[in-house]
DNA sequence: GGCATTCGTCGAAGCGCTTCGTCGAAGCGT
DNA sequence: ACGCTTCGACGAAGCGCTTCGACGAATGCC
């Protein structure tokens, strides 16, 4: 592998004038770039990453975080990666991905003060999160995908649970429903202070009780068994529901089967809308799902952008940003039973 | 940020004895290293990883190597990910995702004659693919998770689809079915040579004509919606389809929905079995999918394993493993109409 | 025409670590 | 008591690059 030096040698330069040729700090003569610049590619020339890491305090690369354990890169973390990728490319930057295992702090500490990375993105962020008070106290910039309890002067892409859910419900009730149940993630992801679980279930008992409608939350494993699971035993309990908000795609599958297996029709009897979710998704089921999709893809840009901003300029202004989840009305949602319906899409 | 001088400094001792003491290279005494080992958690400090690669030749960094545009980390490719980094991280290893744009070749060339990784996982090979003529030319070590068309010397860990493909018609077989179709991927995956697809469509010709049955194939692209176009046109032109064996997740369940509200009932009529797929995903369906699972994770923990062996010792002998899909009998596989039928489950 | 500038280039230092040759001190046998 | 080996630790070189100070040549000005 070809070094700077060899390349120097061949230009019949010095090996600073290569690298100023390269990285265009100080000016070079046109025809001495352009000596180098044959040089190198006669040599197939790649500049080390180490060496120049290590030399100048400046990897490019990003590192997004994200804990490999858990739920992981569902169907919308996807669309998210790709985005930051791109984003990361188009600043001439590489993002890696950064499975972390167990050990979460200590992972994270490690990669940090390893010098390998200039900045990271911080996925599944919790409300609590042992990881972001150790990188406060760190000089890497860094951005959340998502946030925690107080982020006051973090910098954060997050979707808008409050509008999301107020989209949810304007849905629904534009449809008539009164009777409205939240099916959500875990009672583990929300004793673990998973700030959707957390925040989308605040937003759904404080509107809904601000409609004067009454607030019927259950959480539920990630599975479409638990799905069913849960929904038998609401309907069973709560005969009155006539619309169901979910957000917990493999649960959303296995709800919609047991309602209509259950013998209610969907969206007849019952709606369901799924949030947090993608159209994607939402088309694999049969009726196809009414979704709000998450912003995967402008998270994914915002949260990279923000922290190539800071790398490149540290005393940049903190970016904070709420996206909300957009509607994509399909099949599984309709009027109320017993409203002045027209009948809906998708009835027998 | 502490450096080994630092710790070498504060112990009394030199910086080669606190490389000694951390590398376990050359022997050092106990009271010696655990001196260092006091001054290091006093000042917190964490080898610079860029230094140690630079000066060593050896980052411990692997590379996962996938193509982010394409149909990307679907839902089988999470427990692939998963796996493939616990294994590194039990070998003292990170692997990074590393994910190519639409440059593939020219950002792995970088990739590697940067010196940022000691060896590489390639996903998503195709037949003919550049890469691995890259690759194969440098001295990085690698394994490719599929193969090419001629692997000859050539690393790789792949699903078995000529078992796999058995498995699926010996099962349908059992049951009575004569009439399979094939419901594949996307011309388009066809045409740019991708493995599972090539290899899935020449298995189901073969050995549908070794058992005397009609070989129907179909393309369909990755979509809910073009699997129900398909399956429509498919039982159209060939109502006399009893069996169908699916490689796309996404065309399956519009497949399903679509067969389904054509009249037929599944499994009653047409028995479906998705393969390369997953019981998580076959769980979202409604009939619960018979599947046949992807070995995610035993190609991900194989390939690690193959990779690190390289990077250790050059010589070693190369892998190559071939792991077929497993079956999981689930709803929407019975008996052929006609058949001495023991009521399928399932049916209502 | 002489002096201050500017431009383009060079050389050397250093980033934080590994590694190799070396050397003193201790341990062994005779 | 002597040389021999073994053990543990040291110092210096070097990995491939960036960066800073410096310097010669070309340029500008009065």
């Amino acid at each position: 592998m070809a070094t700077m030096n060899d390349v120097a040698r061949l230009a019949g330069v010095s090996a600073s004038t290569v690298s100023y040729a390269l990285t265009g700090v100080r000016p070079v003569s046109e025809a001495t770039r352009e000596r180098v610049r044959v040089a190198m590619d006669q040599l197939g020339y790649r500049p080390n990453a180490l060496a120049r890491g290590l030399a100048s305090n400046r990897t490019r690369i990003l590192a997004l975080l994200f804990p490999a354990i858990e739920r992981g890169l569902g169907g919308t973390a996807l669309e998210f990666v790709t985005a930051a990728a791109e984003t990361a490319r188009e600043h001439g930057c590489h993002l890696v991905l950064w499975p972390t295992g167990d050990d979460e702090v200590g992972e994270t500490h490690e990669l940090v003060h390893q010098g390998l990375v200039d900045g990271l993105v911080v996925m599944e962020v919790k409300l609590d999160d042992p990881r972001v008070d150790l990188l406060r106290s760190t000089a890497t910039p860094f951005t959340l995908i998502g946030r925690t309890a107080r982020p006051d002067g973090l910098p954060y892409c997050d979707i808008d649970f409050e509008l999301t859910v107020r989209g949810a419900l304007d849905h629904l009730s534009g449809l008539g429903h009164e009777h409205i149940a939240l099916l959500s993630h875990s009672e583990a992801s929300l004793a673990a202070g998973y700030g959707p679980t957390v925040r989308v279930q605040k937003a759904f008992e404080q509107q809904t009780s601000e409609r004067g409608l009454p607030a019927l939350v259950r959480h539920c494993d990630e599975s479409a068994d638990a799905g069913r699971a849960v929904a038998a035993d609401l309907f069973r309990t709560h005969p009155e529901v006539t619309a169901l908000v979910t957000m917990n795609d493999d649960a959303t599958f296995g709800a919609v089967a047991e309602i209509v297996e259950g013998g209610r029709d969907v969206p007849g009897e019952v709606s369901v809308l799924s949030v947090v979710s993608s159209p994607r998704v939402g088309a694999l089921s049969h009726p196809r799902l009414t979704t709000m999709a998450a912003p995967g893809a402008e998270l994914g840009r915002l949260g990279v952008e923000s922290v190539i901003t800071r790398v490149e300029q540290g005393d940049s202004p903190v970016v904070r940003e709420l996206i909300p989840c957009r509607l994509d009305a399909q099949a599984t949602t309709g009027p109320a039973p017993g409203t002045h319906a027209h009948t809906p899409p998708g009835t027998p």
